[in-house]
DNA sequence: CTGAAAGCGCTTACAG
DNA sequence: CTGAAAGCGCTTACAG
């Protein structure tokens, strides 16, 4: 039962254009939407493609317009901390969502260190594989800035960078969220609160860490301590352990991601350290893992899918005119669940 | 300080030709290792071309050879169940980790449901965007197969499918992690165990749903109690109150992945069941968290990154030698953790 | 407003 | 073993 020998020619733009008795130019540029073609010949020639069930090659325009019709991102990240890290999933769902309706696709690259970060960059450009990327996890001076721009590459970042950029940003501040946490932990009663801060080679790392400071001083309470980790939860665990079993340890903990904080609540309840009697412990980022652990997660929810979309709007506005404006998202939000309470001992 | 204008001419093939002293198609048969090229010509092609610095243009070759050195992978699922599995992420960096060093992209979609995942399908094969794809998460009598079938899209599946495949299957038998976790449980004197099952539309939800069957009756046990969910750590909650809220709660609960587990864990927690002296918990695929919540979770190790890197190796073969075998995984293991212990009411 | 032609940068029969 | 030419399927100045 084979299909009939009808036509079995592949319809490409020069049998539209002889069916529609014009050139191949002319549908270029009916299907361009380009100025130049009578109405009626544009509707006939698009009646034609649509009859023919014409579609114009992806890869034939890609190599006479030189792009790709693709948009790029390169996690680097040690897989460990990534897999734990629902962030980038949601992310990249929100992204997903604006980039389909629009004939794109993404590319992903998940690479194990910097070295191979930039290799990836560089042949990403070099194979015209994409024709603009999202930059996220910032850093100091971030050298992705330079050299993207060096390339040639149009891109996003996801939150304002340190030094000078070319880029548009996506920005969620990271500093709400954490003063708000301070507050609410504060008017709870808490004056021995410390920070599990992640790497403070990232900018949020450091962002967040530095409105933990900011939000202590403005309560008039001395210098929290703070553990430096590497935002995954072997790390998180290690230093709630080390603040733990301290002399004098922390009435409340808090946290630089989600993850980490889980940690510290399964390390709490090892040590036979109630939460949130004994210890409160805040959050960042709100993951879904949070609100099911025992007691649920106090944290601050950032809305990842948004703000996928948001970064990857920006980033087709940018490759379509040449320039697109910062955008600032609404700031992440406390929400208050059980591992926060007022200290049993307020000294 | 700019650089001196040496030689701003875009070096493409026809410049490596002539300065090589011969014709473009020769340039090309050295540079892809087609016979017909003296030994000595061949060295002397690839030597203009290093010092040139010349590059083949990707976007060339993949309109003269139809193909787009790009691997796709589809993932439908609610973004909520996707965000808090880890598995992808892992599976990702494994297939990352050999695409690498062989100049392939991978090409990630999220789909929200089934009518979109045919569509992109569709779409990624009529834009030749992917020269084969990855099939994850196993329907029965998955309509993908024919549908990549009749694209002739090559493909590799996760897992071996009920119903005929043309394609090569990767697989870690989902049986064994579960026959193992329960055998541990009825050695530590379990008899009412109970299985938190995924969602039975999917190969690896059922097939674990029957291994904890078959391992119960090889037990001699009756039959256990199952509940049905849809994976997400929302369905996996409800399911285990369901569970401990009864009049004769299990002792010990089977859960099909380590999300649920964990919401379950919490859950028990949360009804003040002690884990493990009032109840059993065992997870399944060793997602991070699991060692660090408490206690941590005794559960099934699936190695994801080696699936991921398994996969695209084969995936690879099948579509240099438009053939592959099937290849089956070690099968995951028990890691046996703190959520596991003798109950304490053995009737 | 429209056509004919060259160009994007490769690969691949086909001759020799 | 090698060369010249056509082809992949679009887009884009350039003429008219």
């Amino acid at each position: 039962m084979r299909r009939p020998p009808v036509n079995r020619e592949k319809v490409t733009i020069a049998v539209v254009a002889k069916q529609a008795g014009v050139s191949k130019g002319l549908v270029s540029f009916a299907l361009n939407d380009r100025p130049g073609v009578a109405a009626e010949t544009r509707a006939r020639i698009l009646q034609v493609a649509t009859e023919l069930g014409w579609k114009p090659s992806l890869r034939a325009r890609s190599l006479s317009t030189q792009r790709s019709f693709a948009l790029g991102f390169v996690i680097a990240r040690n897989p460990d901390v990534l897999a734990s890290d629902p962030f980038f999933t949601s992310f990249i769902a929100g992204v997903e969502s604006i980039l389909t309706d629009q004939g794109r696709t993404l590319v992903l690259s998940v690479v194990p260190d910097e070295a191979r970060e930039v290799k990836t960059y560089r042949s990403l450009v070099a194979d015209g594989r994409v024709d603009g990327v999202f930059l996220s996890d910032l850093r100091h001076n971030d050298p992705r800035i330079p050299l993207l721009s060096e390339l040639g590459l149009p891109a996003v970042t996801l939150g304002r960078p340190d030094g000078d950029s070319p880029f548009p940003a996506v920005s969620v501040d990271d500093s709400p969220g954490i003063t708000a946490s301070v507050a609410h932990l504060v008017t709870l009663g808490h004056r021995r609160i410390a920070h599990v801060a992640g790497n403070s080679a990232l900018l949020h790392g450091s962002r967040r860490r530095e409105a933990f400071a900011a939000a202590l001083r403005d309560a008039g309470l001395p210098e929290g301590q703070t553990v430096e980790t590497d935002f995954s939860m072997a790390d998180g665990s290690d230093a709630t352990r080390r603040l733990l079993t301290q002399d004098r340890p922390p009435t409340a903990i808090v946290f630089a991601n989600d993850p980490m904080a889980i940690a510290g609540l399964g390390v709490a309840h090892e040590l036979g350290i109630r939460v949130p009697e004994d210890l409160s412990i805040t959050g960042y980022d709100d993951i879904d893992f949070s609100r099911y652990v025992y007691p649920p997660l106090t944290t601050v929810s950032a809305a990842p899918m948004v703000w996928g979309r948001a970064a990857a709007t920006t980033l087709l506005a940018l490759m379509e005119n040449g320039t697109a404006d910062d955008v600032d998202l609404p700031a992440a939000r406390l929400v208050i669940r059980g591992s926060t309470a007022p200290p049993l001992n307020p000294w």
